[in-house]
DNA sequence: TCATCCTGCTAATGCGCATTAGCACTACGA
DNA sequence: TCGTAGTGCTAATGCGCATTAGCAGGATGA
């Protein structure tokens, strides 16, 4: 009474070997051999096989594959983030796009873990009913990871991809250079005539926030070590934009970097309500693509991340790494891709000043 | 060389058995033994093993444990539609959205069939590798399920529900009640004074396709014989919509019903391009939701499926029947959920009669 | 004093498959 | 005639766990 379920009982290699009248191990070999295995097998014996298992809808358990040492092309995927389907499937849907169209490429099934064994308020891959282990290997997501649980991983042998940059050592990542991407729009809002930047970031020490602030402070730097100076960091409030935005007025910034589109689409709303027009009295510039969701946003100047590629490339690092016949090298194990830029709206050259204070 | 992954072999029960000087049934006790079989076990020995386990960080093993009979809270989700991520996932990403909301809630993973083993130009969960036992249970997605397929399925014994309605019997699902939305939808173009019909329809035999044309049929021929009679259905061919359009047109209907977005899209752009004005001149109604990310679509009169709603209840119909002590009776096998209406900006009284012909 | 019951475990088995050692037999060359 | 090589298979084992029968030893009751 404790099967899984079905009430017939699924059928066996041993009944379709005595169905054929050979051996379990003969169907075995018949449907698995190797060739060498096989060419002790005579054609007779194994057309006869074959067409019992046909007849008999016969389908190996994958179960006892993978007991009895097979891997079954399964590809766990790891959500850090709590809120994985509701609040955060927006953010995850490119990613999760990629992935699953090289999983389909690459022949991997899926495994998404979306029971969620939060522990101490944080989710963790090791808990006493993990099911991690019915996968091959593991891509892992989230905006933040922690360290140990990362160095476990590591420890634990078990193959897994990080989507995103980790410090951790020995950790196979595939990133987006946020940084660069940054860097490329200060440099063009300096172009523009921009002098005084802010950049409004989310409150998280995630390595994907740290490399655009990172980005952004190396080029303000070393464009002009003033303007570097005069640069003000704001930590967003998702709860409390109204916080955010007087600190950006009174920043003084021309151009402001926002790093999560959620909180640009707030603050161009706060702006509208105070008759800040944007782009005209202010600039936004906006670290990552909004969500296809939220119409009505503008058509913010912005980093486009490759997502999708971020997805598809991880899961392609993974299926390399789980190859017994290639031994990926140190430095193949981490990659990272460009982040593109899409011109918007949202830049322009800053007023002409107006002279300083009254 | 051909173990699954990791370098150190996974730590078991028998070595746990070993540190802690008992035997490996000892040790299965203390992990899963019932009530009445720990009451053997006492508190002094049960402490010693458990201390043990957290020291050596054991986790079962879920693939062993699945062989050994237990289920491993895993849910199958299989797709017929070819290609899932790419072109549907679209269509898909609401009703995964529930699906995953509600795994989340009921603690199960999610096993997503991405893998294509596309044979005949069909997808089969029926194929020599097929992993779907690795599943407790399965939902099945898809426009079109063949028949045959879904007796196999019924007839093999591993539950599964369909999601959306399906005609073969013993089958069971979660549908949509299209036929009443559609229906509904007539009835208020009706009620604008519209008396000419048509019907965009996908050409499909799938059962929701069918269900739309019931209701758009039933309820035309409930108000009014004649303009049932006057009522036109067309095929759109999706690399067509030029044939589709001049059918339309063709058809003097004064409001169309098309049951996809996306051909609700391309003939609005048609007509837009012949001067053709939408809705003055002639009404557009859609029978599903836009996907959310063609902007640019205008706000059609439309049904609204319930397509996250869809998706979660489809899967706590499965975890009802998985679940052993439950026994669910037929008549709670198939679901039928209400399908919302949208009031949108395409559906008005149709322009007056200018007499008829020249 | 012996039968009975309880306690605290363990040995043995099976889940379905993959794999390896090796058996029985034939053919063939020397 | 024997040794060797090949052919066509099978028996046995293990993967890691859950489960059940049952054993050894002590306590208890009649």
């Amino acid at each position: 009474m404790t099967t899984t379920s079905g009430s017939k009982r699924r059928i066996t290699q041993r009944q379709i070997a005595q169905l054929a009248g050979v051996s379990q191990s003969t169907v075995s070999l018949v449907v698995n051999g190797k060739a060498e295995a096989l060419s002790r097998i005579p054609a007779a014996t194994r057309d006869r096989v074959l067409e019992v298992i046909r007849e008999a809808e016969y389908v190996a358990d994958p179960v006892a594959r993978s007991l009895a040492g097979h891997g079954n092309h399964l590809i766990g995927v790891f959500t850090y983030e709590p809120a994985f389907p509701t609040a955060s499937l927006d953010f995850y849907t490119s990613l999760l796009t990629g992935i699953e169209a090289e999983a389909e490429h690459l022949g991997y099934d899926l495994l998404l873990f979306t029971s969620a064994p939060v522990q101490e308020g944080k989710r963790s891959v090791f808990h006493p009913y993990s099911r991690i282990r019915l996968a091959d290997g593991c891509l892992l997501l989230g905006r933040e990871m922690e360290g140990e649980e990362l160095e476990r991983m590591v420890a634990s042998g078990f193959p897994f991809v990080a989507v995103g940059r980790r410090d951790t050592p020995g950790v196979p990542y595939v990133a987006v250079d946020y940084a660069a991407g940054t860097s490329a729009l200060v440099e063009r809002a300096w172009e523009h005539g921009h002098r005084d930047f802010a950049l409004l970031h989310v409150d998280s020490t995630g390595e994907s926030t740290r490399d655009r602030r990172t980005g952004f402070e190396d080029a303000l730097a070393r464009l002009d070590s003033a303007a570097a100076a005069r640069a003000t960091a704001i930590a967003v409030d998702p709860a409390d934009h109204a916080a955010a935005w007087a600190a950006l007025r009174s920043s003084g910034a021309t151009v402001a970097f926002i790093e999560a589109p959620a909180d640009a689409i707030a603050l161009h709303k706060l702006a509208g309500a105070e008759g800040v027009s944007i782009p005209d009295d202010l600039s936004f510039v906006v670290l990552a693509d909004p969500s296809r969701s939220r119409e009505g946003g503008p058509d913010f100047t912005r980093l486009s991340p490759p997502r999708a590629r971020l997805g598809a490339e991880s899961l392609a690092l993974l299926s390399r790494l789980l190859d017994p016949e290639l031994d990926v090298p140190e430095h193949q194990r981490r990659l990272t891709l460009d982040c593109a830029l899409t011109d918007g709206a949202t830049l322009v050259p800053p007023r002409p000043t107006t002279s300083a204070s009254a």
